[in-house]
DNA sequence: ACGCCCTCCTGTTGGC
DNA sequence: TGCCAACAGGAGGGCG
C-alpha cells in the first residue's frame, strides 16, 4: 500500500512529465472516494498550468497557478502517466488531462484515496496542519521521538502509525522499522530507552529512503507512475514473513495483531 | 490529551 | 463448486 516510499515514487515519477504543462481537462469518472470529489472542481483547475510537485506525508500535492491539488492514494490507489487516449480500465476515477497530450489517470479500487483542491497555503489545510513532521527531515530526530514517546502507553508500532505523531509510515514500514531497531511492536512507547529511540528514529529514516531508491513496496496492487513495481519487498525483513526464518538469526517471524492490523516480528531478535 | 473503536470500499483468500 | 467471513497497504471522526 501507498506509504511515504510509494507517494515519493509517484511525486519523481510524475513530475517530469507534468511541471510546466497546463491543465486541458479534469474528467471526473466516480467522485465517489474517500470525500466525494466537488462537482465544480473541474471547472477551478481547468486551464491552470501545472508549477510544481510536492509531498507532505501520504499526500501528493500538485502545485498550480491558483491553488494546490491534494492526492492521497488511499489503500489501493496509483497515478499513472499515460498517453490519452489509453483506454479506461475498471477503477480509473479522474483523469487529469494535460496539454502534452498525457493524462495523469488515477485508479484506486477500494476508493479510499481522496483528491482535495485549496486556495489557500496546503500547510494550512485541515488535513495537512496536524501531521507531524516530515521523517526525512531534520526536525524528525531522536529528541523528537524521545519527546512524544515519554507519557504514551500506546504500542510503540501503532505509535509509529499515527499520523499525528510520525507520518509516512504505514503498516509495512512499522515493522520493518521496529526490526531494525530491535524493538518489538508491543512495547509501551514510553518504556523505549534512550538509545531505542535514537536507534528507532534512525531506522525509521533508513527503511523509508532505501525503500523509496528502489521504487517503494509492492505486495498487490501498487505500481509508480510508470506502471513498474517497487521492488522493495525483496528487501523486507519480516513483513508478510510469519513462520518463515529471521533473516538476521533463522527464528521464525511471529504475526500478532495490533489494532486490527497484522504486526510481524522476530522474537529473538527484537527486545 | 489520550486511547480506542468505527467507518468508508472492493477484491482475494481460506475454511467449511 | 459455492458460500461467507476475514482480511488487505489509511486515516479521519467521534466517543469516553
Amino acid at each position: 500500500m501507498p506509504e511515504l516510499p510509494e507517494v515519493e515514487t509517484t511525486r519523481r515519477g510524475v513530475d517530469p512529465h507534468v511541471v510546466g504543462r497546463r491543465i486541458l481537462a479534469l474528467s471526473v469518472h466516480e467522485p465517489r472516494l474517500r470525500w466525494r470529489v466537488p462537482d465544480n472542481l473541474p471547472d477551478l483547475v481547468q486551464g491552470q498550468r501545472i508549477l510544481h510537485t510536492g509531498r507532505r506525508g501520504k499526500y501528493l500535492l500538485l502545485g498550480l497557478e491558483s491553488g494546490t491539488l491534494l492526492l492521497h492514494l488511499g489503500m489501493s490507489g496509483s497515478l499513472r502517466v499515460l498517453a490519452a487516449e489509453t483506454p479506461r480500465v475498471l477503477h480509473d476515477h479522474f483523469d487529469l488531462l494535460l496539454d502534452s497530450g498525457v493524462t495523469l489517470r488515477f485508479n484506486d479500487p477500494r476508493r479510499f484515496g481522496s483528491l482535495h483542491y485549496t486556495t489557500e497555503n496546503p500547510q494550512e489545510h485541515p488535513l495537512l496542519k496536524r501531521l507531524a513532521p516530515e521523517p526525512l527531515d531534520e526536525a524528525f530526530n531522536a529528541e523528537y521521538l524521545w519527546r512524544i514517546t515519554r507519557k504514551r502507553k500506546v504500542a510503540i508500532k501503532q505509535l509509529l502509525m499515527n499520523s499525528t505523531l510520525v507520518v509516512g509510515v504505514g503498516n509495512i514500514y512499522a515493522s520493518e522499522a521496529l526490526f531494525r531497531a530491535r524493538i518489538r511492536p508491543r512495547r509501551q512507547a514510553r518504556t523505549l530507552t534512550r538509545s531505542e529511540v535514537a536507534r528507532l528514529a534512525r531506522a525509521v529514516r533508513t527503511v523509508l529512503k532505501l525503500a523509496i531508491r528502489v521504487g517503494g513496496t509492492t505486495l498487490r496492487d501498487y505500481v509508480g507512475a510508470d506502471g513498474n513495481p517497487g521492488y522493495f519487498k525483496q528487501k523486507l525483513y519480516v513483513y508478510e514473513r510469519a513462520g518463515e526464518p529471521c533473516r538476521v538469526c533463522a527464528t521464525p517471524v511471529k504475526q500478532i495483531a495490533q489494532g486490527q492490523r497484522s504486526t510481524y516480528y522476530c522474537p529473538r531478535c527484537q527486545k
